[in-house]
DNA sequence: AAAACATTTAACCAAATGGTTGACAGCTTT
DNA sequence: AAAGCTGTCAACCATTTGGTTAAATGTTTT
């Protein structure tokens, strides 16, 4: 399925917003992992990580491989560029504000 | 409410994964607006509009000011900037993939 | 070929999401 | 004080989400 630019940035963020999957982002980022390795330090069932996984291949964050019996997962980061270039384009506003305060500052200084 | 980090990162992943959000962000960018002239482009009704920007508020991603009896919203960037940074310590994953990919071609070509 | 293992899929459930309409609340104008 | 704005809130609805358990699929071992 291919993705308009903007059903990809939902789909990438979407994928972000909940805490198992980005712990499970992190663990992909030391190693390689199989599905029940991902699976053993939640509480859920794997039927669960399962479906977490699912949506993080969506998003084309992860992407498997059968090894055997195996499934092994790892991290595909490139879709997390557009994510990235996404948020760097507001950039220049926190500095603004930042650079905005400073000089509020400076001004009550003299 | 005070989030934790983590509690944070889901609220602004989330209030980023709808493309209505991400488009008032962008006009948000240019100058500040009130509700109605925010809400005007888009096809739904005001009321979904003013939910969103609860979504966008409670993110911390915008800020609103009682003018009259408009309501003026402006941009509130700096919650990006964790976001940013959570994704900033992926982007050695996408140039690692890079960089294996040259070695490969270059290798290939010998 | 049967048993055991790794993982996915299906069916189900409660809660959250994104939309609607209509009633309400706060200013401003008359 | 009544009418007319601007915007929110409440109630409702369909769909999606994130979890469960049980059944199904594919692979390896016995």
């Amino acid at each position: 399925m291919v993705k308009s630019s903007a059903a990809r940035l939902d789909s990438v963020f979407h994928a972000l917003a909940d805490p198992t999957r980005r712990q499970i982002l992190r663990v992909l980022a030391t190693s390689e992992r199989t599905v029940g390795e991902i699976a053993k330090p939640h509480k859920m069932s794997l039927a669960a990580v399962s479906k977490h996984l699912k949506v993080l291949e969506s998003a084309e964050l992860i992407a498997r491989e059968r090894r055997g019996s195996f499934h092994i997962v790892r991290l595909q980061a490139r879709s997390l560029k557009q994510a990235e270039e996404w948020i760097a384009f507001y950039s220049r506003f926190w500095n603004e504000q930042i650079d905005n305060l400073e000089r509020y500052l400076e001004g009550d200084t003299e």
